[in-house]
Order: C-alpha cells, then sequence, then structure tokens
DNA sequence: AGTAGATATATCCGCAACAGATATCTTTTG
DNA sequence: CAAAAGATATCTGTTGCGGATATATCTACT
C-alpha cells in the first residue's frame, strides 16, 4: 500500500513536475519541455533528476502511469505516461497555496514591486 | 572579493533567512524563530541548516555581519548579528517574483482557489 | 536495405543540501 | 556555586541535485 496521509512534502522539481501534468498525461521528456518553460530558470531538469523524481512521484501516490496512449500514428511505444492523481492535484494546490502565503508576506514588507501580479 | 555577478540560485532556506533578516538585523536564533512562524511548514530550520546557510549567504555576500547591536542592558555578547546586503535584498526579491509568476500559473489552471490571496 | 541521428528511458557518480544529534562555551537563574 | 537555558558551531548519515553515460528504439535519408 502506498499509503501517504502526511502531506507529502514537494521538492521544487516534484512541483513543477506536478503543474506541467495539470493539463492531462504526459511522458517523461514530454515532462521535461514543459517544466523548461513554465519553471522560469527556477528549476532545470535533466535526466537524471526527472526520472528519479518520477520514481519518487509515483511512490507517494501523486501521479501514476497511464495507459491510455494517443491515437497509434502519433504514439511511441517507448514513451511511459504519467498522470497525476487526486492526491497530486492536492498536494500541487496546498503548496501553490503556501507560495502565495510566503509571496504576500514579501509583497507586504515593500521588497517587492506591487505591480509584478500581471 | 566576495564577487558574485549571477544571480545567486537560493534554497528554500536561505530564501526564508533573508525574509527573516528584511526588517533589520537578526541574530542565528532570532532567525531561527522568525522562520518557525514565517514559512508556513514549508521549511523546518535546525541549528545545522542554520549555520550552513547562514555561512553560504555570507560568501555569495546576501547578507553580512552586522556590528551595531542592541543597548547593552538587552545584549548578549554571545550573539552574532547579520543584516541583509543590498545584494540580498535584490535577490529576495527576484525570487519571491519569480515564485509570484509560478504561482499566477497555477491559478491560471483553476487549481488554486481564487480567493486565495491574503 | 542500411546507416545516422533523434527520441526515450534509465542508471551511475560526485557534490550540495538537509535533518538532527552532539559539543562547547556563556549567561542567567535558583 | 550549581543548574539550566541560550547561543554558536560542528559532525554524521541521508536525501536531492546535476550532469554524464548507457542502451534501446524509432525516424529519416540516400
Amino acid at each position: 500500500m502506498t499509503n501517504n496521509s502526511a502531506p507529502a512534502k514537494l521538492t521544487p522539481a516534484m512541483f513543477h513536475i506536478l503543474l506541467a501534468l495539470s493539463e492531462g498525461a504526459r511522458h517523461g521528456l514530454g515532462i521535461l519541455r514543459e517544466v523548461e518553460q513554465s519553471a522560469d530558470g527556477g528549476v532545470k531538469l535533466g535526466p537524471g533528476k526527472l526520472y528519479w523524481s518520477i520514481n519518487k512521484l509515483v511512490e507517494t501516490g501523486l501521479i501514476d502511469e497511464s495507459h491510455d496512449r494517443p491515437p497509434p500514428e502519433d504514439d511511441d511505444p517507448r514513451r511511459r505516461y504519467y498522470s497525476m492523481t487526486d492526491a497530486g492535484r492536492a498536494a500541487l494546490a496546498a503548496e501553490a497555496a503556501r507560495l502565495d502565503r510566503v509571496v504576500q508576506q514579501v509583497r507586504a514588507k515593500g521588497i517587492l514591486d506591487p505591480g509584478a501580479s500581471r
């Protein structure tokens, strides 16, 4: 049983992987590209960290391997697709909320320019 | 020369230490208490991480030891006070801005409840 | 068909960061 | 004075990172 009732502490890499999966299943290198864009330089994901993090996320039940695949003409059998579980979505939301509170603190101290919330 | 023209990558612990110093100089255990509150469970700072991080921050020029101390009646000569440098303030602001952008992304995907900005 | 290059997963290794225990010294308190 | 609390500092084992390398498969090209 991959049980984990505890809040499941996320590393920044794991956080961004979850975010990359938020709009549907992706395979390893697909996640890599997605994170590349969205992470804004904050995390640089190489193959090592990628597959290591994926394993951890599977072990803790935040993602799982998804067996519905794209239509055969643009599929590649080597790929392994992953998708976020409900627990994963909850963990992502919780961590984002925490980050948001932290950013509010910085803003409240006048350190962040107020216009930064595009 | 403690030069560091590069953006100075911050660990979460370092980020929170900088935040703790944003309203003035603090000594080691003072920072510890401050972070305890503000980090919202996101970082748990023990002595090891604390002094290790402080050293790194000094080495990279983001904080420095401050020699103006509280009035002698509530001072403790064992304490070492640190304060944020301009570079430190800049690094804090930059990282907070990045986190803010990330949070915006999560919010844009409807994962974070919209009311969560306080 | 045959080769070359791109795609994909996976592992290995050394270093950075974390987590907590312990050490040492000083100040405050009983 | 002795005991406890406060403060800095270090040491040890584990986890996470960063990048190099391995291996297999698919795609494109001539």
